[in-house]
DNA sequence: TCTTTGCATGGGT
DNA sequence: AACCCATGCAAAG
């Protein structure tokens, strides 16, 4: 039995070797934090990055590199960190990863703090150089401090500079040489160093100088994963967390930090940081009105840990394509941006600068009349502004005073952005911009979730991705050097700009003029807040809420009331939310109907073929159904059987095809792709086709975005489509049906409960709406001629129109707005209180809901006799 | 009278 | 409740 204690009596980690261990190295970072302890052959052998191709050659998990067709052992832990995954598919050895610039890292790979192999030694003694070159460059204006840190000498001159290379808060020095006690003393001492000489937070680290603090070295050559682990934690993610950038930081310090590795990789704040950021953003207030604040006297700013501590209006939202293209032979910091007020864009010319952008990242000031700053434009050129302060309530408020000409010439207004970066390794400023009108970026991640939305509004703002053309884009007046430049210096990509006023050094790549949206409601946001709590929990960063809205509207589409309960409505900035007095169920979505004969009946779609499947009504699917599953139907229980034609399909998807003339093919639907299908069928089958249904705007609710699957939205504009007749079971229809009855039975208890409070004498002995002692225009207020009309198509049982549909719904939410479809009765009532001196109002109110709902619901009892009485659409319905 | 400048205010976070 | 910041506004030029 081996002793645990004793090391001399270890073996090699390496299972295909089990060599005693008399001098064990340090390998890989295994899934504990700790490291493999290798023999010295094996670890000589996995330094040479041949660890796999000499133990694992016969092990699953080998590839080729797409570029060059080297095999890269996928299938491990040794060799994870050597490759990317593409995003076509595929990987890329990361030698061609770095000359291609794709750099997205391992998007599924576990906390990278986990497996983080350390450096070898050669690259640690390189490393080293620089940490001396730091140690050794003494204080320096906080422009060129970051020049310090990204020189040349420090990389492989073949190597171009990575946009991953990450602006290294200080407060990470702090943190490393607080929390690490046990880390070497020499490198405590260059931390420390450094620490003390990054004046504005400007300290820029590459990777590789971060990666010398690893004690332990054993990557492959260049393949580095703190790389890939950088770029990813500071800007695929659209904002730098600074808990990312401390773990990959952190990740490269010996075993003994293991501890606080792990929590940064799960993302649990640093105290630390809160207590910097405490610290440095205190100056102003109380007694440090007048001077300067550590601050302003120069102390150590971070980037990424501002960055991260700023409101997340400000976080440059410049995405890792962004980055990738703008480099060029230089790093582009984004620092901040700032969506431009009216005020900012005015005639003043007066920008005024979140108050913690400007002390994180502008030269400190101690007077209220600043300094000049020079602050190159993306066109190259550069302009000089006042960076200013005024005392402001103990505090101060930052200005750039002299903007206008600069955003004139770029062409901006109140709602566009306004992006502040630094060039390395100049160190300069500068200003790039969005136009609001343009889509935003979208990192990766948010693509996915909003790739099939139609989303528009001042909420959209990261709802699509740009695209490589879109990302940086020169503005207007560089048209036709709108991709290409980007990485190249801006004096070969644009010879027109040579002629500008230029830095004398200025050698810097593509400025990040990203075309992209900004928000198109300007202020909106400010304006528009009297929010319920409801929305407040939800509201959170505007492209935050798109994600979370078109995620609920997902979502949403999964969950279905339990039996038998009924769902209220409750809107939140326009998306639909049903509420359940008891927790939903989840389950696939599915379409209800009712067959020819009148039985309920359910069709579901397979999650893999997607053909629809009937099931019976009370069938709760799980989220994930296949045909294999459908055993209602054993003969349709396999993909490979074409999808059942029979009229209810038929007319619930009758135009799928482009010729809706044309005998539907039972397959057509497996054009479409999943669920998504079905509601673009829902409007396809108003006479659009695909294509169109997909542009063609809706028909407009102004409460609901372009891509709100709504009832009301997902018709065709008004006056388009065919009519609907009183027996129509489509989608539509039934929801329309459904949701007025459920609207209206509930409507109708609480109004009996109110009234036999109120109006105990008074109940039913008027009818107001009929009544000739209101004035007409009143009544008109509550019944229009449309709804009038409406009304008399229901009554005769004549066929409605899309139009009449959307009147339901309208019509029906015109009243002063207490009545509306996507509205919980209860709701409103709560929200519109009405005082007594309206008693006319409300009794009219109330009469004519009953009047329309007598319509509607004897109609629709009618109708559900024969049909059902329970109809859902992709659980998202109503039961009656 | 118009523009600029500096500060105050108050809604929003 | 404190702070931020968009904007109003009065004084100065």
């Amino acid at each position: 039995m081996m002793s645990f204690s004793s090391s001399s009596t270890r073996i090699c980690f390496n299972s295909l070797c089990n060599d005693a261990l008399e001098r064990p190295r340090k390998g890989w970072r295994r899934r504990t934090g700790e490291f493999a302890d290798l023999c010295d052959r094996c670890a000589s052998t996995y330094e040479e990055g041949k660890f796999c191709e000499t133990f694992h050659m016969n092990a699953s998990g080998w590839r080729c590199c797409e570029s060059c067709g080297k095999q890269i052992h996928c299938g491990c832990i040794v060799s994870f960190h050597t490759f990317v995954l593409l995003d076509a598919g595929g990987i890329e050895c990361m030698t061609c990863a770095r000359k291609s610039f794709i750099l997205t890292p391992n998007p599924a790979w576990p906390p990278p703090s986990l497996f983080l192999p350390a450096l070898p030694d050669r690259i640690k003694d390189l490393s080293a150089k620089n940490w001396d070159l730091i140690a050794e460059s003494g204080p320096v204006p906080w422009r060129q401090a970051p020049s310090l840190f990204s020189s040349s000498s420090a990389r492989s001159g073949l190597q171009p500079r990575m946009p991953f290379e990450v602006d290294l808060p200080n407060g990470i020095d702090r943190l490393i040489t607080t929390e690490c006690p046990s880390a070497p003393s020499l490198e405590k001492k260059k931390l420390e160093d450094s620490s003390g000489r990054s004046m504005n937070g400007s300290l820029k680290f590459r990777a590789s100088d971060i990666l010398a603090n690893g004690k332990e070295g054993n990557s492959g050559e260049q393949d580095n994963p703190v790389v890939n682990d950088l770029q990813k934690a500071s800007f695929s993610a659209n904002e730098v967390s600074m808990s990312h950038i401390g773990m990959a930081v952190s990740s490269a310090l010996p075993n003994e930090a293991n501890d606080h590795i792990k929590a940064f990789g799960s993302h649990v704040p640093r105290p630390m940081s809160s207590q910097l950021l405490g610290k440095q953003f205190s100056g102003h207030n109380g007694a440090d009105t007048s001077g300067e604040s550590q601050l302003h006297n120069g102390k150590p700013r971070g980037d990424g840990q501002l960055r991260n501590q700023l409101l997340p209006r400000y976080r440059p939202r410049i995405t890792d394509q962004e980055l990738q293209q703008i480099s060029g032979n230089s790093v582009i910091t984004p620092l901040f941006e700032k969506m431009l007020s009216a005020s900012d864009a005015g005639r003043i010319g007066r920008l005024v600068l979140p108050k913690k952008c400007a002390e994180a990242y502008f030269p400190s000031i101690s007077q209220p009349e600043g300094s000049p700053l020079k602050v190159q434009d993306s066109k190259g050129n550069d302009w000089i502004f006042q960076f200013r302060f005024w005392p402001n309530n103990n505090s101060r408020m930052y200005v750039l005073e002299g903007v206008t000409p600069c955003i004139q010439s770029m062409q901006l207004q109140a709602g566009d952005i306004v992006t502040f970066s630094r060039i390395e390794p100049e160190g300069k400023l500068v200003m790039g911009f969005r136009k609001a009108s343009t889509p935003p970026p979208s990192d990766k991640g948010t693509e996915s979730v909003n790739a099939t939305s139609r989303v528009s509004t001042k909420e959209d703002v990261s709802a699509k991705k740009t695209k490589p053309g879109e990302v940086l884009s020169t503005p207007h007046h560089l048209k036709g050097n709108s991709l290409s430049p980007c990485n190249l210096p801006i004096d070969q990509a644009n010879p027109a700009d040579q002629a500008s006023p230029r830095l004398k050094d200025d050698k810097s790549g593509c400025v990040a003029t990203e075309v992209l949206g900004g928000k198109s409601s300007i202020r909106s946001r400010r304006k528009n807040s009297t929010l319920a709590s409801k929305v407040k929990r939800l509201k959170i960063e505007d492209e935050h809420v798109i994600e979370l809205k078109l995620t609920w509207e997902q979502a949403q589409g999964l969950l279905r009331p339990p039996p038998n309960y009924v769902p209220g409505v409750v809107v939140i900035e326009g998306v639909e939310f049903e509420e359940y007095e008891d927790a939903p169920i989840i389950g696939r979505p599915t379409i209800f109907a009712a067959n020819c004969v009148g039985e309920k009946i359910q069709w579901a779609q397979c999650e893999d073929c997607f053909k629809l499947r009937k099931v019976p009504f009370d069938a709760l699917l799980p989220s994930r159904w296949t045909c294999s599953e459908n055993s209602w139907d054993p003969e349709r229980s396999f993909c490979s059987v074409a999808q059942e034609l029979t009229a209810e399909l038929e007319y619930l998807l009758p135009a799928s095809k482009p010729a809706a003339s044309k005998k539907r093919d039972p397959d057509s639907v497996e054009d479409l792709e999943g669920l998504d299908a079905l509601a673009n069928l829902a409007i396809q089958e108003e006479g659009g086709s695909p294509q169109e249904s997909s542009q063609t705007p809706t028909t407009k609710h102004p409460r609901h975005r372009p891509g709100c699957s709504c009832v009301i939205c997902i018709q065709p504009p008004s006056g388009k489509g065919p009519k609907h007749k009183q027996t129509c079971t489509c989608t539509i229809c039934l929801m329309v049906k459904r949701r007025f009855q459920t609207l209206m039975l509930r409507r109708e208890k609480k109004q009996s409960e109110k009234e036999a409070e109120i109006f105990p004498q008074q109940k039913f002995q008027q009818h107001p709406i009929f009544s000739e002692n209101v004035p007409e225009e009143i009544i008109r207020s509550f019944t229009n001629v449309e709804n009038r009309s409406l009304d008399r198509k229901m009554m005769n049982g004549e066929d409605f129109s899309n139009d009449d549909v959307s009147r339901i719904t309208s019509s029906v939410s015109a009243f002063k707005g207490q009545i509306d479809l996507n509205s919980q009765p209860e709701r409103d009532d709560e929200l519109s209180p009405r005082p007594d001196s309206d008693v006319v109002k409300r009794i009219m109110e109330n009469a004519f809901e009953r009047d329309l709902r007598l319509h509607f619901c004897n109609r629709s009892r009618e109708r559900n006799n024969s049909e059902g009485d329970q109809t859902r659409f992709g659980g998202l319905g109503l039961e009656g």
